[in-house]
RNA sequence: GGGUGCUUAGCUCAGUGGUAGAGCGUCUCGUUUACACCGAGAAUGUCGGGGGUUCGAAACCCUCAGCGCCCA
């Protein structure tokens, strides 16, 4: 993190086994008990029989898995009904059979009895509407200690719970051959006996469906009946919705909001005890007598009394950072100045695991106030195809790599220029480098500024003083700086990146300074000296959070100032916006660009001088001779053979012969058409009742202009066509 | 199965009603004193398919198809 620049308080680095952390998670466990919110209880849990440990829903992985799709018949003859299962093993703990109280079929044998195979027993036949008729038989066995929905139905019915396993997944107190077996021999042997007995009534495999697996060992997850520390999430998962609907908090981009409600308006008692080594102990002390005791963080459980031996799900106590890192439950100066923070800056990934959490043990732990203002989500990094990075398909990068080869700042702006909100971003080593050319435009276009005297020393004149030239930069630049604030309001890094690589790139380097030479060559270069300073100034400034290195060593040498981590926010100057300058420098640039491309088409090398001269509108022609550097054109006397019309300006050409025409015909040709598209397309528009009638007037001038211009456009190419004959 | 996105240039992605954009890649020319990690010029899209709304749709609605993510 230091090495990419991030700037953080190290001072308060804290982790989450530290002592303060532990005394937070002690009391917030009391304070919660003693709200009713912690209880204990006997559930249907996920548990692990590799790690031998509950887990939570969130550390569940769902994968479809080849298994297998089973009919069993229960019973005699007319009192006898068909089950239909994944899990034949588990039928060995069946405590009932369920149908739908409406199911046609099954109606007659509600409440009536069946024995229930290889273990001898007579079950009850239940009604409940969470059976589905149509899956399978529309029977279902109910395996209450085995399957949170047979547990749910199970509540309802007074049907009992039969355990069938261990906590390693292996079959045990059945009272049959199957003890002793591991649940996926005994499914096998299950079904081979049912086969024999005749009750297999039909087998479908390889049967697809999703099965949970532990997200750390992968193994498949076996729902068990244990006794396990919950949270009551009910209350606390309302506060949480309730401070994002009412507007307290924000989320960003607001379109990931749904994801946050799905999970909070849904969410299930939360099962907070691990039986693993690390973590913190669960405060809670078993006197002799089976008395129960949470013991607080500044009190001692008596003699004889022996802690629970579980510890709290990881999450339990991250969940408090939003406050415990101030000092909580103390009523510290930094909890009193810190708390609520204004934004919390996280990958959507965590969401549920962590955001949901913060939400909900801080307004409990804080008195209803949420922990953040904002919530601001953004996305993951990704291969540079947009496949996820994983270990397996060995597409992972390593930062520090890309960070050796091309900087930090490089990494910095390319992540943050592929940070659009809410959405993944894709990174490959080729953007790296584009953005580590970007830092080098920036370190040359420096190096450049510098030694043709650009200085930030004094107040800037008055724009009127400057030439069109320099008042459009400044123009840009406010515009650009007002932009750039706005978006990173928005949180839309990617845009405003965007934004200031053109700035930086286009505006300034391809056309402020190439415009400029010819000025930094005269006598008159002062005024622009203070503008390119001023320009590189706040351009460094605000690019500084993004690419902090290079804009640093940047600004002091330009400035002579001590840091620029502790400068001041460049703001937009509105006085500097000037349309008429910009307007200007766009025919320039249009003028600029045609005649390159006359040349082009003409086969003339860049850097070959050429005879010319420009005529016409004297806000161009006033800047000649920085066009005339651009473009190689010399000034003397000449005869012309070619002559362009570009943007109300006439530019006269010496070729020094015969012009290529058959390559100008084929240019003029091509233009032609365009300009005859567009003047159908606006012709078109214009013409249409409907949209005279009803489109905005500031459109309809928009195409009226087009109208004209295009006119004028096929008039002069047409022209020039015909000369070229 | 439920929810939620996505489908735009070769690739990765912007673009929330008014002539289709960026970066990278591609092609051509070029050692012009900031920069070859560069400059100049160019090519490239029936905006997934089909309907609809509208004067006007990449954008709004419906529908189909494909892909992804979250949850069960």
């Amino acid at each position: 993190m230091k090495r990419l620049g991030v700037s953080v308080d190290w001072s308060r680095e804290r982790f989450t086994m530290d002592e303060g952390m532990s005394k937070a998670v002690v009391s917030i466990f009391k304070k919660m008990h003693d709200a009713g919110l912690i209880y204990r209880a006997e559930r249907i849990i996920n548990w692990c029989p590799r790690c031998l440990t509950a887990l939570s829903d969130i550390e569940v992985d769902h994968q479809d898995d080849a298994g297998e799709f089973v009919q069993i018949r229960y019973g005699e003859g007319e009192q006898s009904i068909v089950v239909a299962t994944t899990r034949a093993e588990t039928m060995l703990g069946d405590g009932a059979v369920a149908v739908h109280p409406d199911d046609p079929r099954y109606k007659h044998l509600i409440g009536t009895e069946v024995l229930l195979p290889l273990v001898n027993r007579m079950i009850p036949i239940i009604a409940d509407e969470l059976v589905e008729q149509d899956f399978g038989t529309g029977a279902v066995k109910v395996t209450a200690a085995h399957d949170p929905n047979d547990f749910e139905m199970a509540m309802r019915h007074n049907v009992p719970f039969v355990v069938i396993m261990n906590e390693h997944g292996v079959m045990a107190g059945t009272g049959t051959e199957f003890d002793g077996m591991d649940r996926f021999a005994a499914r096998i042997a299950v079904v081979a006996k049912l086969k024999e007995l005749g009750r297999l009534v039909s087998e479908k495999r390889p049967y697809i469906h999703a099965v949970g697996h532990c997200s750390r060992c992968d193994i498949t997850v076996e729902p068990r009946l244990s006794k396990q520390w919950f949270v009551k999430v009910a209350p606390l998962a309302k506060a949480s919705a309730d401070a994002v609907r009412s507007g307290a908090v924000k989320i960003e981009p607001e379109a990931l909001s749904p994801r946050y409600f799905e999970w909070v308006d849904n969410m299930h008692d939360w099962c907070i005890s691990r039986q693993l080594w690390w973590g913190h102990r669960i405060p809670v002390w078993y006197g002799p007598n089976g008395e129960i005791k949470v013991v607080g963080p500044d009190e001692v459980a008596p003699d004889e009394w022996t802690q629970d031996p579980d510890v709290l799900d990881t999450w339990f106590s991250s969940g408090q950072w939003a406050f415990s890192t101030f000092g909580w439950p103390e009523k510290s100066a930094d909890l009193a100045k810190f708390y609520p923070t204004s934004v919390l800056v996280t990958g959507y990934d965590i969401l549920f695991f962590w955001v949901v959490r913060m939400m909900m043990m801080s307004t409990f732990a804080m008195d209803g106030v949420a922990p953040f203002k904002t919530i601001m989500l953004h996305g993951l990094v990704r291969d540079q195809f947009g496949k996820k990075m994983s270990k397996s398909r060995g597409n992972v990068i390593d930062p520090i790599e890309f960070m050796d080869k091309y900087g930090a700042d490089a990494l910095r702006f390319t992540l943050a220029r592929g940070a659009n909100p809410g959405t993944d971003q894709a990174l490959a080593e080729d953007w790296i480098g584009g953005s580590r050319n970007f830092a080098t435009k920036l370190w040359n276009a420096t190096r450049f500024a510098m030694l043709n005297g650009a200085t930030t020393v004094g107040p800037l004149p008055e724009v009127s003083s400057f030439n069109a030239i320099d008042r459009w930069i400044l123009s840009r630049l406010s515009e650009t700086l007002r932009d750039v604030d706005s978006l990173l309001g928005g949180y839309e890094f990617a845009r405003a990146c965007e934004i200031l690589y053109h700035f930086a790139w286009d505006d300034l380097c391809d056309w402020y300074l190439e415009l400029s030479k010819e000025t930094f060559a005269s006598d008159k270069k002062a005024p622009s000296q203070r503008v390119l300073g001023h320009v590189l100034d706040q351009l460094l400034r605000v690019l500084h959070p993004i690419m902090p290195f290079i804009t640093e060593e940047l600004w002091c040498t330009l400035t002579g100032g001590e840091s620029l981590v502790v400068a001041h926010w460049p703001e937009a100057n509105p006085t500097h916006i000037d349309k008429s300058s910009e307007s200007l420098v766009r025919a320039m640039q249009e003028v600029v660009t045609e005649v390159r491309r006359f040349r082009n088409d003409q086969g003339l090398k860049p850097s070959q001088k050429v005879p010319g001269r420009f005529l016409g509108s004297f806000d161009i022609t006033k800047y000649s001779s920085a066009l005339s550097f651009l473009l190689k054109l010399e000034d003397k006397e000449f005869t012309p053979s070619a002559t362009l019309e570009i943007a109300g300006v006439k530019i006269e050409l010496d070729l020094t012969g015969s012009i290529d025409v058959v390559a100008e015909r084929a240019r003029l040709e091509k233009d032609l058409s365009a300009a005859k598209k567009d003047l159908q397309t606006a012709e078109v528009k214009l013409g249409n009742a409907g949209f005279m009638a009803k489109a905005p007037a500031d459109v309809v001038v928009e195409i009226k202009e087009r109208l004209t211009k295009t006119s004028a456009d096929i008039e002069r190419i047409t022209a020039a066509l015909a000369a070229l004959k």
